[in-house]
DNA sequence: AGCCTATGCAGCC
DNA sequence: TGGCTGCCCTAGGC
């Protein structure tokens, strides 16, 4: 099966401010110059071979043993061509992981399904079960409304952080605020309506910030969990943190003493934030005091790292976590102690993330390392198994951010999901990475959403709590996207609002290595970064500096 | 344009 | 258990 080009990008082409781009007729020429090429290497090679001698051109010994760049061995390639990926067919299945095919010709990719497996279905006479048939089930709309998809960058702040995006929250209250955290331990707090106002807080972690929670009872303050050790709370207005526990008290005395915040959750109504470490233990602080209450909890297997952490929205005893042990977990909060989980959810690789629905709390959706995210369709029924395993691009890269499948939380059937696509696809000679929109309930790809403009892999997620906004963190950046308005053309209805901050981080020119009152160069984004042409970005960009408040 | 690097996990011994 | 090695689509600086 031939790549396919997909999609056609709407002409959502706003303005220049610039006239200093290259004459788009000589673009388009090398456009065309493009295609060709790429169109001959999915045919016969050996013809285009003799074309150019043909042609006249000099063959000069181009071996014609073709070397894989990824296998190192002769008489197939792989890697890019123009923007589609060619596998190496010496190795499993990128996407699946099977042996016998690769990604092209991937079932689960040729299917528009994504693929799903499903597992059987078995009778329990399970009393819960029961009662959740009755009670909660008829609050759950049996018919799906009509997805909405925010499927157009509505703003952004290009290179907003100064490290790659780890994680994201809308604020509880005020709908136009976005906190973003990093992998250097800065914390951004992004008005995303009034585009310009933002501010990164530059001293609230030593290293990556890997959860925020809002503090329940007070919107203006915020945990962080840190890879450096620490969870923090931090006023939003002032950017003034202060530290709640430290479990690196004694500073650094080698990897395998120090300890690393992961999963982070906030239980309101017992009044704690619970937090877990990677070496497998759970740490509890009353929200009062601000001080660990009880010991560390073994929760996950000794020594291996708990990524993730979630309090049940509507059973607040009920504790989910999941790790690098390759389970997810289902606590009861009344009686935390090491092996004493209701359940145990298996997966093949590591669990990036594990959450309860977000509206009743009764499924279970989780992203693993295996790239499959897996479903169960109520934690009353069977658990032995997952209902569903939907095959999709996320792959670890130790580069990226871990993938995380997060749910819409305003969709009534509780059904639809996003996550970022690692693997990227060819879209008009642009190789992109979308953000994949899932129904959970049957496989299916309800939307992929890109824009050419977005080159980077875009493994941070998160749809707004109320509005329909999907933010997006790629790289250091952050984008906001909204559904497209149909009743208007396109064309110049709402401008897409960019901002461009430092090109890069500032040389330390000066002595205290801080760029936060230097004006930054307003360079245009364009895609850069991407080796291959693409459909011209057009956004009309704004120039701004990046404000590091320490 | 092309090299370099930060640094997570798995699999091997 | 621990140390070492290798890794299929990174991103961005130099």
């Amino acid at each position: 099966m031939a790549p396919q080009t997909r999609n056609q990008f709407p002409k959502v082409v706003i303005e220049r401010d610039s006239d200093s781009e290259p004459s788009s007729s000589e673009e388009e020429e090398e456009d065309q110059e493009e295609e060709e090429v790429v169109e001959s290497e999915n045919g016969e090679r050996k013809e285009e071979a003799l074309d150019e001698k043909k042609k006249g051109k000099a063959p000069i010994t181009i071996s014609l043993k073709k070397v894989c760049k990824v296998c190192k061995k002769a008489g197939h390639e792989a890697g890019f061509k123009g923007a589609t990926y060619i596998d190496c067919p010496m190795k499993p299945c990128f996407l699946c992981k099977m042996p016998g095919h690769t990604t092209v010709t991937c079932p689960h990719r040729v299917a528009t399904e994504h693929g799903v497996i499903p597992a059987p279905r078995r009778n329990t006479s399970n009393p819960l079960e029961y009662v959740f048939e009755r009670q909660l089930r008829p609050g759950i709309l049996p018919i799906k409304p009509a997805f909405i998809i925010p499927d157009r960058v509505n703003c952004a702040v290009i290179r907003y952080h100064s490290r790659r995006v780890t994680c994201l929250e809308f604020h509880p209250k005020n709908n136009n605020i976005l906190l973003s955290g990093d992998k250097k331990g800065q914390v951004g707090v992004w008005d995303f309506a009034k585009v310009h106002e933002k501010i990164v807080y530059g001293n609230v972690h030593s290293c990556i910030v890997n959860n925020m929670r809002f503090k329940p009872m007070n919107d203006d303050s915020i945990y962080a969990a840190s890879s450096d050790g620490t969870i923090s709370c931090t006023d939003l207005e002032t950017g003034i943190s202060l530290s709640l526990m430290n479990l690196n008290p004694d500073g650094w005395q080698g990897p395998s003493s120090w300890r690393m915040l992961y999963g982070m959750d906030v239980n309101s109504e017992k009044g704690l934030v619970l937090v877990a470490d990677n070496f497998g233990f759970l740490y509890l602080v009353d929200t009062r005091s601000n001080n660990k209450t009880g010991e560390a909890i073994l929760i996950h297997k000794k020594g291996s790292k708990v990524v993730g952490l979630h309090c049940n929205p509507v059973q607040p005893d009920l504790l989910l976590s999941c790790g690098n042990d390759h389970f997810a977990r289902i606590w009861d909060m009344r009686r935390m102690e090491a092996g004493s989980s209701l359940y145990n959810l298996a997966h093949k690789r590591v669990v990036n993330s594990a959450y309860f629905s977000p509206l009743s709390g009764s499924k279970i959706l989780t992203t693993s390392q295996d790239n499959r995210l897996r479903i169960w369709d109520s934690i009353f029924g069977n658990l032995e198994s997952p209902s569903r395993e939907i095959v999709h691009s996320h792959d670890f890269n130790r580069h990226l951010t871990p993938f995380k499948a997060e749910w819409d939380p305003k969709d009534p059937s509780e059904s639809l999901a996003v996550i970022g696509r690692y693997i990227s696809e060819n879209y008009n000679g642009a190789a992109l990475h979308p953000i994949d929109f899932i129904d959970i309930s049957t496989g299916r790809l309800v939307a992929e959403v890109m824009d050419p403009n977005i080159t980077t892999i875009s493994p941070v997620n998160k749809l707004h709590p109320r509005d329909d906004v999907l933010a997006t963190g790629s790289s250091r950046s952050l984008f906001i996207w909204r559904p497209k308005e149909e009743s208007e053309p396109a064309e110049q209805k709402d401008e897409t609002k960019i901002i461009v901050c430092g090109r890069a981080e500032k040389k330390r020119s000066r002595k205290s290595g801080d760029k936060s009152d230097d004006d930054s160069d307003d360079d245009k984004f364009t895609s850069k970064g991407s080796k291959f042409k693409s459909s011209k970005p057009k956004w009309k960009l704004t120039g701004c500096s990046n404000k590091v408040k320490r």
